[in-house]
RNA sequence: GGUCCGGUAGCUUAGCUGGAUAAAGCGUCGGCCUUCUAAGCCGAAUAUCGUAGGUUCGAGUCCUACCCGGACUGCCA
């Protein structure tokens, strides 16, 4: 990015002086566009400006950028910028001083573990993810949430930004009402042998208390036999029977969230997730005052026994039969007295802002694509400064075993928890590993599979490929040219090979596979910014990709045991330059980098 | 009915502010282990970028219309 200002920089004052220019043309107020390009021939960076420039100039776009060519050749400093081109309809294109190429690897080394860590900004971001109901473990389905959102907490923290880590959740209503007398038709089960039972439909045998669409999960037994070792058997004839089995059923449910959260890498206890209780909103009036609020700004009003916002009056609109557009409103609280979705999120998200966060990102399922636009609305009308709000929205997964869609629901277990997905990766991953693992496949795996597409895209989830095809996973080859570099340092070390970072000596390097892989180190920064502006996770993955095979080529072509020390130096450096790239690429993702394979 | 997402090689996808020859993995075919890890590398084949218009010096990318697939939604949350 100084090279990019530099550069602008020079180009600004050559057109100062354009012969011709119309009067009303400011070169002062020109912001170059620059780009890598493609094609190595054609430099390493370009710019389009002359192009842009030809209306404006009323020129040829060849005739200004070789009238900025000429210009730049003259005046640009030869240490950094060794030569300006034009070249096809009118692209600048410049090359880089061999010497500065390698400045950018000096400078990966001098950072090390905090290269492509920016400054503090002093700004504070919140990040709410997983956010699942304690109702039963975590499932493949709320994975890609919970993957997400703890990376794009690691960008936003790696580009200088404070970052709060949040879980929403709700352990009011009827379905926690539902987890609890399902514990106790268990319990019951457990204390009366001999008591009354139904058979359901999956072939499960419970007591009759067994609620109609109760939770049929090995995990409400548990809860239920724990229950029962802790306070023996006489837990239903507690007056707070159901209130007693439900705080037993979430703090069990909890516990279990939060290892399979801490398996999967996502920080728990101080410092890491903290937890927001939607029920606070009702217990502190927040959520009718939101009601009270709106309606005196005139937003709400009463029909059919229902509360409505006037999302209308806000802009929102559809589209009639006919193609005509008209206002569209929507509930806030139903007939009986329930208050929708939306609802609650409202002060929810007031209090976020209220609580000074500079950035408020939520990680939404595809479910909340209807909503979520009319919270936003609500927090606007509220004087919520809704602009600080992101939402990055994910489409879902599908589980498909053996070539089918496995239709998932927490209620009837058919579901697969994410725990069950990283034993079955972790497993089929050590049978067909020649060389026993030092570290876990299974959350590696399972992490790398949620990010590497985009969240726009459908993923769909085939637990035979993720488990049979794991070997040949993209995520190992990432970790196998970190494993590699790291094999290399070791033998050099061994072998009394160093280097100083201050004085490495990068002349003697000269290899086109050399040349690409100092080339591309470097952007680590940029693509962890712009991973986190756009909360796009994988762009950093591809960038990854890339870093490896230009690896792939340099270890082919450039050797660096057993070469003289001069040659040996500078390539066990660069080396060591893109193992710390590789390194906390994946750091951030929160995949291993294994120093073995 | 409405909202949103997708439609790019046989399959799964990438393509970030429009740029110069559309990229990767899997699959197929062929080649490479006496030298720093073959979980690797090299080469070959495979694409009317859903369709039709438009904007632009330039469109996979922006605009409009339509077609196909999917998700969500319709005070049942």
């Amino acid at each position: 990015s100084t090279v990019t200002d530099y550069l602008a920089q020079q180009i600004r004052a050559a057109l100062a002086s354009y012969p011709g220019a119309p009067d009303d043309f400011d070169a002062a107020a020109l912001d170059p566009e620059f780009q890598t390009p493609n094609n190595p021939e054609h430099g390493d960076l370009a710019s389009n400006v002359a192009l842009k420039l030809a209306k404006p100039l009323r020129s040829n776009p060849r005739q200004i950028a070789q009238h900025l060519a000429d210009a730049l050749n003259e005046s640009a400093d030869p240490k950094r910028i060794a030569a300006v081109e034009v070249a096809g309809p009118g692209f600048l294109n410049f090359r880089f001083a061999t010497a500065y190429l390698y400045d950018g690897v000096a400078e990966i080394l001098a950072q090390g573990d905090a290269y492509g860590r920016a400054e503090r900004t002093g700004k504070t971001a919140i990040v709410e993810y997983v956010s699942a109901n304690p109702t039963g473990p975590l499932t493949v389905g709320h994975g890609r949430n919970a993957v997400l959102g703890d990376t794009i907490a690691n960008l936003l923290d790696w580009t200088g930004y404070d970052v709060t880590r949040e879980y929403y959740f709700n352990d009011a209503g009827r379905q926690m009402r539902v987890l609890a007398q399902s514990v106790m038709a268990r319990y019951e089960a457990l204390v009366h042998p001999d008591v009354q039972t139904k058979t359901l439909e999956g072939g499960l045998v419970v007591p009759e208390s067994f609620p109609e669409d109760g939770y049929q999960g090995d995990y409400i037994q548990t809860i239920a036999e724990s229950v029962r070792a802790e306070h023996g058997d006489d837990a239903l004839d507690r007056d707070d029977a159901e209130a007693f089995f439900k705080a037993a059923a979430v703090s069990a449910i909890f516990a279990t969230i939060e290892q399979t959260m801490q398996r999967l890498g996502i920080p728990v206890g101080e410092g890491g997730m903290q937890y927001f209780n939607e029920h606070s909103l009702y217990e502190n009036g927040a959520v009718w005052d939101t009601v009270d609020r709106l309606r005196e700004k005139g937003l709400v009003y009463d029909k059919d026994g229902a509360v409505w916002f006037a999302t209308g009056k806000l802009g929102k609109v559809v589209t009639n039969d006919q193609g005509v557009t008209e206002p569209k409103d929507e509930v806030l609280v139903k007939s009986s007295g329930e208050p929708t979705y939306r609802l609650p999120d409202i002060p929810y998200h007031l209090t976020k802002l209220d609580r000074g966060f500079d950035k408020v990102v939520d990680v939404f399922g595809a479910d909340h694509i209807a909503t979520y636009p009319d919270v936003v609305s609500g927090v606007k009308a509220l004087g919520g400064d809704v602009d600080k709000i992101d939402v990055l929205i994910y489409q879902f997964v599908t589980l498909i075993r053996d070539g089918q869609e496995v239709k998932m629901s927490t209620r009837k277990a058919t579901y697969v928890t994410l725990d069950e997905l990283m034993d079955e990766v972790d497993e089929v991953v050590r049978e067909k590993s020649e060389i026993e693992l030092t570290s876990s496949a299974g959350p590696d795996v399972v992490r790398f599979f949620f990010l590497m597409l985009s969240p726009n895209t459908h993923l769909n989830f085939d637990l035979n490929q993720a488990t049979e095809a794991s070997r040949k996973n993209p995520v190992f080859k990432i970790q196998y040219a970190h494993a590699r570099i790291s094999s290399i340092l070791r033998k050099a070390k061994e072998e009394g090979l160093g280097y100083e970072v201050e004085t490495v000596d990068w002349t003697f390097l000269g290899h086109p596979s050399e040349i690409t892989l100092a080339k591309l180190i470097p952007s680590l920064p940029s693509e962890i910014a712009s991973a986190a502006e756009h909360m796009a996770p994988h762009h950093l993955i591809e960038y990854l990709r890339d870093v490896a095979s230009a690896l792939s080529a340099f270890y082919r072509d450039c050797r660096i045991l057993g070469e003289p020390d001069e040659v040996a130096q500078p390539r066990l450096a660069l080396a060591d330059a893109t193992r710390l790239v590789l390194r906390n690429g994946l750091t951030i993702l929160g995949i291993s980098a294994p120093e073995r394979m």
